[in-house]
DNA sequence: TTGACGAACGTGATAACATAACATAACGGA
DNA sequence: TCCGTTATGTTATGTTATCACGTTCGTCAA
């Protein structure tokens, strides 16, 4: 049962082809009745906990998961800054290349945040 | 010659621990005569451009480069949620697993941000 | 049914982070 | 000197996120 406006931000995202700025789903959800920045960052955080909704740090958005069981904190992200797209990757090597720099220095992570920035293949061949 | 107020932000990352917030960094420089968060934050963007300081998304802060030549933008951060150390890591295994991805799906990458979060070894044990 | 409780929700104010727009000063070369 | 460029300063504003408080609603047990 995820809650009424946990849904409307769900939605919301599953139709955007991009990751959305907090106060964009604010603006587009007024038209279902919510009014604050707090519904919005409410519903994203139990989004986020329940592994449903990525935040993106470098673009302070919110992606929706494309893979149902991500361990919520082990995906990388390519973000193009052309067409704002942000593609999710999960990669095993990338995993463990992580808990062995981690592993190093002692390092107990409890969370990961990966993002490449730069073109979408679609938008560097023009 | 790097200017007066990029010389004031380097020194004080240089005295902090941690990496500092913007604001931060602006209550401390008002012993220098600063005042505007805009004089702090172009001081920033010119010592990152120079690769001097990176930006930590996760924290909307900013920490010393701590090696001196690296290609900026492919550092990564182990940082602590207890203490807020952030030790910067460069690891040629994580480049290359970061362009293999970025190769497989026809990325251009311009800059990576990789930041664990976590507990460091000393606040992990107590 | 009632009431106690917790989870979700609503609202206004405010905090924290960042940039726009415009003006002024400092410097170096033609 | 004149010009262009770079660094600087200041006010106002934009953007992102949270606090504090109160209300609604469903569930469960007496």
């Amino acid at each position: 049962m995820p809650g009424r406006n946990q849904q409307f931000v769900l939605d919301a995202l599953t139709r955007s082809e991009r990751p959305m700025g907090a106060y964009e789903l604010l603006e587009l959800l007024r038209q279902e009745g919510l009014r604050s920045p707090l519904q919005i960052y409410r519903a994203l955080d139990r989004l986020i906990e329940e592994g449903l909704v990525h935040r993106i740090e470098s673009l302070s958005a919110f992606a929706l998961c494309v893979h149902s069981e991500c361990t919520h904190g082990r995906a990388a992200f390519a973000i193009c800054a052309n067409c704002g797209r942000a593609s999710e990757v999960h990669d095993p090597a990338l995993e463990r290349v992580l808990r062995r720099i981690a592993r190093r220095q002692g390092f107990r992570t409890k969370s990961a945040t990966v993002e490449l920035s730069g073109l979408c293949e679609a938008c560097a061949h023009r």
